[in-house]
DNA sequence: AACATCAACAACCGCGCTTGG
DNA sequence: GCCAAGCGCGGTTGTTGATGT
């Protein structure tokens, strides 16, 4: 039941895409949408079925799609993200804008995973793989019943501790409260046993081996309604976790955003209120949208005013890259239709624009001077089919760079969670660029090479409309 | 230059869930 | 409540280009 009809019937292509059915895809969603895409390839004149034009739309062709390689921001986030929530790549996906789960699944089965075994972590479970190997062989001689466990939980847990070896003093201190909250929470309920570790980086390998992702989430949790039910906190070991949302309630104050105690309402919202033990996941969302209420209304250096549409659209169309580049060297006025947070969608956030603001110019370089190219009218057009408003969430610069030191390869010297408290101000949008820009002439031309590779065919596509 | 191997990525397949008749 | 159609997701496979021998 269930099964898609199309994958049964004969005569329809299969295998890549032609640029010719890329353009029929193409000009059919950009008149008409998707709709029913059974109906899509019917309508667009494609021997493709339903499922397959869906895919090639969603994973390709759609023009909000960043594109380009992972930047090591985004390695670390998707990285932790996985650490919480194991193999979800969609939910992953939606954290980060413009990444689509297909290319987060495709970067983490070829590239991720091998870099956190040279590391010595376990992609699977986050934890050190000496310490897997050992419970694997521990569980295999005790209980064969437990490998569906693990099967189930594959993924879902974290265990940041590739900091431990450097920062083993920072360990302890952490180990010692968290001993000390686990003891005053041995009410909390464990529903995936198997699940080990927490997502705390430094916390206590040994004393949590056996402690799920979930669990450990519960029991910080509890243990911060015990102690305070009206005005939750995070106990003192979630509180390094927390500085980055800190972070971004930092950055977002900075930016013109105010938020209030970071440490009781915003952090409160990290969690869903409600969640119970299995969905103890921090809500990302939630805790930019406590900030979200408040609707910036700054004025960032930029280039040029690019609506978020228009960047998202550029990074993917950089060989349309005949016409110069927008003329100003303006600001972009974070109002009505150039705003982080869409005047439609309440605590939505645009995340282009935020990028903008953010000054991701690597991308921007190879990307953002197709604007004049591009009528506004167009823009219209295709903000119609970007119907997904993109949340805040940790997608944010701010965040991407409180993760930066998490499992990269050049450690803080120090302890691996000194997150430096943000200058995401106006400047600290420049700034974040500036940190990001170590590596900005590869970014930059791979980003460059790569939109080259996929896409010098759309501006044949999109001729017509410009 | 030819071949082998590897990595990255696009696309397919199958399952489960949702929805509407 | 049942069933079929449709959709979305995650796992897997196939293809292509890069690199090494």
């Amino acid at each position: 039941m269930g099964r898609h009809s199309c994958c049964y019937k004969q005569k329809l292509r299969k295998g890549l895409w032609s640029p010719e059915e890329d353009e029929k895809l193409i000009k059919h969603i950009t008149k008409y949408g998707h709709g029913c895409w059974s109906s899509v390839p019917k309508l667009a004149g494609l021997q493709r079925c339903g499922k397959s034009c869906r895919l090639r739309w969603i994973n390709y062709l759609r023009p909000d799609l960043k594109r380009g390689t992972f930047s090591v921001e985004e390695e670390n986030l998707i990285i932790e993200l996985h650490a919480v929530l194991g193999n979800r790549w969609s939910q992953i996906a939606a954290k980060l804008p413009g990444r689509t789960d297909n290319e987060i699944k495709n970067l983490w089965n070829s590239s991720i995973k091998k870099k956190l075994r040279q590391r010595g972590i376990d992609p699977n479970t986050h934890q050190p793989l000496s310490e897997v190997e050992t419970e694997e062989k521990g569980s295999a001689a005790s209980n064969n019943s437990s490998k569906k466990n693990e099967k189930a939980s594959e993924g879902s847990s974290s265990e940041l501790n590739y900091v431990e070896a450097s920062v083993s003093d920072h360990h302890h201190h952490h180990h010692q409260q968290q001993q000390s909250s686990e003891q005053s929470n041995k009410l909390a309920v464990l529903e995936k046993p198997n699940n080990p570790s927490s997502l705390i980086p430094l916390m206590e390998t040994t004393t949590t081996a056996a402690t799920t992702t979930h669990e450990f989430f519960l029991n910080r949790f509890l243990s911060s309604h015990d102690s305070s039910s009206t005005s939750p906190k995070p106990p003192p070991d979630l509180q390094d976790y927390f500085s980055f949302q800190q972070q971004l309630n930092y950055g977002l104050t900075n930016i013109g955003l105010s938020v209030n105690n970071p440490n009781s309402a915003a952090t409160s919202s990290f969690f869903h209120p409600n969640s119970r033990s299995s969905e103890m996941v921090p809500d990302f969302n939630s805790a930019v949208s406590a900030a979200a209420r408040i609707k910036p209304s700054i004025s960032l250096p930029s280039e040029s005013s690019l609506s978020p549409f228009n960047v998202n659209k550029f990074q993917s169309w950089d060989n349309c890259s005949t016409s110069n580049a927008s003329s100003s060297t303006g600001t972009i006025e974070l109002q009505s239709n150039c705003s982080f947070f869409d005047s439609n969608n309440n605590n939505s956030f645009s995340w282009a624009a935020a990028a903008a603001a953010a000054g991701v110019k690597a991308e921007k370089n190879v990307h953002i001077h197709h604007q004049s190219s591009i009528s506004d009218t167009e823009d219209i057009k295709w903000s119609e089919y970007l119907q997904a408003p993109f949340l805040l969430g940790n997608n944010s610069a701010t965040t991407l760079q409180s993760h930066q030191d998490i499992y990269s390869e050049t450690k803080s010297s120090s302890s691996g969670m000194n997150f430096t408290l943000p200058e995401t101000s106006l400047n600290g949008g420049s700034n974040w660029l500036q940190q990001n820009q170590q590596q900005p002439t590869i970014q930059v031309s791979a980003a460059a090479e790569l939109y080259n590779k996929h896409f010098q065919r759309l501006p044949a596509a999109f001729g017509q409309y410009s």
